[in-house]
DNA sequence: CTGTCTAAGAGGCTAGTCCAGTGAGCCAGT
DNA sequence: ACTGGCTCACTGGACTAGCCTCTTAGACAG
């Protein structure tokens, strides 16, 4: 999953030490029953119990920063941040991920929301992308090919149309998700006409402004598209 | 914002050094016009120029990748992944972050939803888990705190009754902004009886199952503690 | 032209060392 | 008895030097 080569393979990457460590010491969190303010282990001691060294723990301890589960403060240590149910969400995420329905429903929930906000807030350098957008599909089909990169650049531009960072953030969180999903619903015979038909519907509500229109003509599209899901 | 201690202060927190590595990186793929798929230049290139050692690039990168912005292949170099657009959203929504109506709209889009799955889901152990936040935060008001910890817990229990990881995780992601939200709204006099009120409206739709009524529900109560934000 | 080998260069990880905050405890001065 | 200042043990922060493994391109043999 990590790295999607150009045709959906997947390079065979060998296990990073600090990845490894990421889950066991999540794991300690939670069979310690640790709760949040809590200080972990010191580091040199740390280290030595996972026999690995302090530059490798230091590079794992960045992580779960990054991560949000733990804070490390200079001269006290690594203090558990929020409700440890984050890391169980991450946890639990990690292992069973891709499951398409959540997704599904994740994206369906964002991008009504984008659509309608887009009619609401769009400018006309908005509309242009999107209608670029369209153009960009409208010619990839054409010439045989499934339009997913038009079809990306249209969320993209609905998404930018929004005008809402913090909604786009957490759309880029599950865009490399959104893309498998994508690829293969395009990949059905007859899908890609039916789905630029659609992006079109969606596109005309943005230009006249209908917020409400806007929702529903992506609500719509989105069940066009995901119902490939469905016949697993 | 990384740290807030009990009365809102903010411990102040020495610089790390990656943290400042991350940035610069960032800003170095924007100044050259990176690709995605591009190599960044090599780690011991890349550390001298810096002026750090090589073990402490190698924690920026660490937080790189987590970020989703590199992918770091051994034997190949640091490759940069997807749309750089992502690396650009979160610098930019680290620098002018906290801007409480798009918090307030990303909320709510989730809330509303995760409010409507929950009443098509709970379990009955769900149903338990959001009868006591409703206690804990009823308990609160009485000994004539604020309530934020049951509101907390209620939030919590209704994300957790959706029964959706990948909504979980997007509510994670802006957990800790929408604390903050939640405990100004609070501080208002009359405010958390009004919160209670709302959150009990809520559970009783959870709990009849009534996922339309749920959503309008909650789309009241965060309209009602957003309105706060509009007075300033 | 093709397959194999090799060496340069990339990242992965370790061990050892020193620097810089933190906080508990001691002790003098008030 | 309290306050303030000092010390020291402990914690993370960062660097250096070195060796290992992996990748890849180019030389070379078939």
């Amino acid at each position: 999953m990590e790295k999607t080569a150009r045709l959906g393979l997947e390079r065979v990457t060998r296990p990073r030490l600090y990845e490894q460590l990421v889950e066991q010491i999540l794991a300690y969190i939670e069979s310690t029953q640790m709760r949040p303010g809590d200080l972990l282990p010191a580091e040199r001691d740390l280290a030595e119990r996972l026999g690995v060294s302090r530059a490798t723990l230091a590079q794992a301890l960045v992580a779960l920063e990054v991560l949000g589960v733990i804070d490390v403060q200079h001269g006290t240590g690594a203090v558990l941040a929020r409700r440890p149910s984050v890391a169980s969400v991450i946890k639990g995420l990690r292992e069973h991920r891709s499951r398409l329905p959540e997704i599904v429903e994740a994206r369906s929930t964002l991008e009504v929301k984008l659509a309608a906000l887009a009619a609401a807030r769009r400018t006309d350098e908005d509309l242009a992308a999107i209608d670029h957008a369209l153009d960009v599909m409208s010619r990839e089909i054409n010439d045989g090919d499934r339009g997913t990169h038009g079809d990306e650049l249209f969320h993209q531009a609905i998404t930018g149309a929004a005008h809402s960072g913090v909604l786009a953030q957490l759309m880029a969180f599950i865009a490399e998700m959104i893309l498998e999903t994508r690829m293969e619903s395009l990949g059905q015979p007859g899908r890609p006409e039916q789905s630029l038909a659609s992006h079109r519907k969606i596109a005309d509500a943005i230009r006249a402004q209908d917020s409400e229109a806007a929702g529903e003509a992506m609500l719509a599209h989105i069940e066009l598209v995901s119902d490939v899901e469905l016949l697993r």
